[in-house]
DNA sequence: GTCGCAATGTTATAAAGTAACACACATGTC
DNA sequence: GACATGTGTGTTACTTTATAACATTGCGAC
């Protein structure tokens, strides 16, 4: 993602989406699990569990248990709103919940920041390869680490 | 991976093609390096640094240190002769050693076996997608969880 | 209201991975 | 053989990531 870019629109725009999904299937994005996607989303780079523990407390004083942030995460997972980088052990924004996708990411050593692509010439490749062998495709996981375009320019 | 194939052959074998490779590039495939390899094939099932270490330590009746196994996975790694399976932080011999590729992998959730395969359409549609959005391309991992064929076929 | 369940708090613990430093052991040099 | 050098291993301590068990709160159905 480009570092030039209105960052607050991400975060509004993902808080709004997550607001009408979560009502629209009656699930309950309370105060904590909006206030953990928000911190989700402070920049495109996943974050660890204990990076947004660390945040929450900070905003409230008082230390949280880390539990309170996983269980967060595991309802936004679950919701499709957040997904995890398994090679990181860390979460990223969905940059477009509500569509059913396991999602695909190609992650910056660079910058660190993830993109998330729905490619659908690596989806079905995956499906194609998996039914070769009478695989059953449930969740694909697709993390390509790589350079982005800006950190190819500018080496370092 | 079959539950019906003599799986003395695969370790044997992996353990030869190991020693032919190490020897060809002046790498140390040392007696505990080989061991490690060894418990890493114990099984078509990834396992975890912390599985392997207790197996060493129940041969050879003392317990190890976790970074022996570590340094020893590190090494298999980096010569290509063990992958790590991120989404289960755990390693498994790799199928094809030699040839230079990135693993992909189908595992199932229902057995725990992990099988790779090196399906070009899912290398090149990475790579095409990649290249669409000016990403350089490095490290690929694709691991793909679902159901083996025979999984599906006794449910439960 | 109050019952019941879902969400959160609290405390403790497990699992996975790394740092720092000392020692052993090979290999090549003189 | 004595020695220097580099690589692999042992040991101890520690960090990071994740979960278990159980108590408490708070919202919604009725
Ligand atoms: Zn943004
Ligand atoms: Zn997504
Ligand atoms: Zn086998
Ligand atoms: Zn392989």
């Amino acid at each position: 993602m480009s570092a030039l870019h209105d960052h607050t629109h991400c975060i509004a725009d993902a808080l709004t989406r997550a607001d009408a999904l979560c009502t629209e299937r009656g699930a309950r994005l309370t105060a904590l699990r909006r206030r953990v996607l928000e911190l989700v989303w402070s920049s495109h780079r996943p974050r660890g569990a204990y990076a947004i523990l660390e945040d929450l407390s900070q905003q409230d004083g008082k230390a949280a248990a880390p539990l309170t942030v996983y269980r967060a995460l595991e309802f936004l997972v679950e919701q499709g709103l957040v997904h995890r980088i398994e090679s990181l052990n860390a979460y990223v924004g969905c940059a477009a919940p509500g569509a059913a996708h396991s999602g695909q990411f190609l992650v910056c050593d660079g910058c660190g920041d993830a993109a998330e692509i729905d490619d659908p010439g690596v989806g079905s490749a995956i499906v194609a390869a998996a039914a070769e062998r009478g695989f059953h495709v449930q969740r694909p996981t697709v993390e390509v680490r790589g350079l982005c375009k800006s950190c190819q320019e500018k080496p370092r």
